[in-house]
DNA sequence: CCATTGTAGGACGTTTTATGTCCCGGGCAT
DNA sequence: ATGCCCGGGACATAAAACGTCCTACAATGG
């Protein structure tokens, strides 16, 4: 049932811009009874001409008569809208929630896949594909990406194929390693990326926990820092997010830190940097690359992460208001709206 | 499932053709391996351009990837083109149906709509719908149109909608009075439709069963030829399709003519008149308006009628070879189908 | 009864998009 | 080496979409 309009949405993307923008048309005159054009067109915020297109389309159709007085709908319409109901609650339930996300937060692009990455691997897949497919999106001609690892990333990563767009690209972790298993360390997942792309990669080998002395020779190391200058002047940054206490605890990170992160109320983790509910920095893990002052810099920032468990880091994230596009999954998105108000 | 693609093709009527494109696309890539844009363009009968602006569209979506060597689909491709198949089957399931029966009968523009009329009421309105449908879309201006009785002519009529293209029409019955109930006669459903759409009617008041001096006379009435002379010169005709034992009993035939029917293996009926399987007449009812060989001066003749047991009514129709568009249900297309090897 | 407001629809120039038609440099197989 | 097919760039043109304005007409309220 639903699996029709996935497939159709990436066979047909615009498709359901379309379909909402005509469902909406109707929806309004149905409502409005009797109405003109022009009343129509602002409270639609749309322009007259392009209204026009479409109610005459409709009218061809027969969904909608028009007379001197006005346009109203016609039975075949009206019939239409109730069959239409469901489906469009199905379609657009997600495409209402990406608004609404978008709106609360101020991103620019939010994009919501059905499920609960949580509990279905397949929407962690998915979350993957549409990670991938807004990377595609963005990405230009000799762009630098700066990514992160985590298991949502290495999806992405997998669902990247070989364009010509991406030939010129370059991958880089956009921090130092950040101690998981190998194969979800943003340093095999730029690797990946690239290979898969056809792109170029860096990587920054900087293991965690590492003593003040070795870590300053270390990024006075020529290689390290032309890598750590490439990151600090990339276009794209994509992301995970975490919870605050699951990833301090991957990381290993030590009981008293753990401890402070708690009193500080962290909940979320990006980049490296530990939010609290209000999208405060609340702490930092000491590694090189990316820091959250780049940030302001980038174009676009890229923040992909799904479940419902995640919801509430998501809206600490968003909160500090770095993201321009967002994608998760169903989820996680309804957790994210409970915290609007909440936070706010 | 497929009442969401019903829904879609009433809100977007061209998203089954550009649906249809894309998969054939897709599907002949995946065939073919690799293949090159000229190639494709001819296996599948396009010009280059536009088979190029749909794979630019495709590979922006990584459904396909291209390098020097030619375009391949990707791995997402093989897996929508997987998920679309019951999709696909669905959806063009009828639209093969309609083209292989507007090639079998050299007919331009066949129309099917899913179910079958003789056991669900639905199917029959839905019928209605898209006959209306198709005459809005060959309806011009201050066009005269000619309509036979039936059921599904009413359902037609019930169907249309006030619109401007048919402000100037004039809807006349094609033939006399053909001695149905009052609300199912031609005379009544030209009413309707013209008070529908806003067009104009003229009835002709010739009633069944008349004697030959009644005929002659009523002829020879000014207003009766002014009519007659009307439907003579339609540019339209839409007409119901009978079983003919049928429309025999419904007409109250004689006996007689029953069996003479019976005995000529009359099996349809159209317009007045009885045709056997191979499409010849084998009989007419005695009354005024539309002769058959008025059709070949008629630009668009319209068959509507559906349901399983109307299917072999309608092949035989059909191979008459006077129809330009028919409208019918799945059921009764399959059973025309299943004639058109027995006929020919 | 009339003025005002809102309506559809026609018209037209402009902008954007789609399309047909070449061409070019590059792999690849012969 | 050579010829063939490849993707992709380029460009003129046709077609569609669009913004904008205008006109005649219906309805409504004074």
């Amino acid at each position: 049932m639903r699996e029709i309009l996935d497939i159709q949405k990436q066979l047909m993307p615009d498709l359901m811009d379309i379909m909402k923008k005509r469902y909406s048309i109707l929806q309004h005159i149905l409502v409005s009874g009797v109405v003109g054009r022009r009343t129509l067109a602002s409270s639609l915020d749309m322009t007259e001409r392009v209204l026009r297109g479409e109610v005459d389309f409709l009218k061809e159709l027969g969904l909608l008569e028009s007379d001197a007085s006005g346009m109203k709908i016609s039975e075949s319409g009206r019939q239409l809208l109730e069959d239409m109901q469901p489906i469009i609650k199905m379609a657009f339930g997600l495409t209402d929630l990406e608004d609404s996300i978008a709106k609360a937060f101020h991103i620019s692009n939010v994009i919501i896949v059905p499920g609960d990455s949580d509990t279905s691997v397949f929407t962690k897949k998915e979350l993957g594909r549409a990670g991938a497919a807004a990377l595609r999106k963005y990405i230009a001609k000799d762009d630098i990406i700066a990514v992160t690892g985590g298991s949502t990333m290495a999806q992405i990563a997998n669902n990247l194929a070989l364009s010509s767009s991406m030939k010129g690209s370059l991958f880089v972790p956009a921090r130092g390693g950040l101690g998981e298993s190998v194969d979800m360390q943003a340093n095999t997942i730029a690797s990946i990326m690239a290979k898969k792309t056809g792109g170029k990669y860096r990587l920054l080998h900087v293991p965690d926990h590492l003593g003040e002395e070795a870590y300053q020779s270390l990024i006075q190391d020529p290689q390290i820092q032309e890598v750590v200058n490439a990151v600090r002047s990339c276009r794209i940054v994509v992301h995970g997010i975490g919870d605050a206490m699951v990833m301090a605890r991957r990381r290993k990170v030590d009981s008293d830190t753990t401890g402070s992160l708690r009193a500080d109320g962290a909940l979320a983790e990006a980049l490296g940097y530990y939010f609290d509910r209000q999208g405060n920095v609340v702490h930092k893990m000491p590694t090189v690359g990316l820091r959250l002052e780049d940030l302001q810099r980038v174009e676009v920032v890229i923040g992909v992460a799904g479940g419902k468990s995640k919801g509430e880091a998501i809206a600490s994230v968003l909160r500090h208001g770095q993201e321009d596009v967002l994608v998760t999954d169903e989820a996680a998105a309804l957790e994210i709206m409970k915290h609007v108000q909440v936070g706010s």
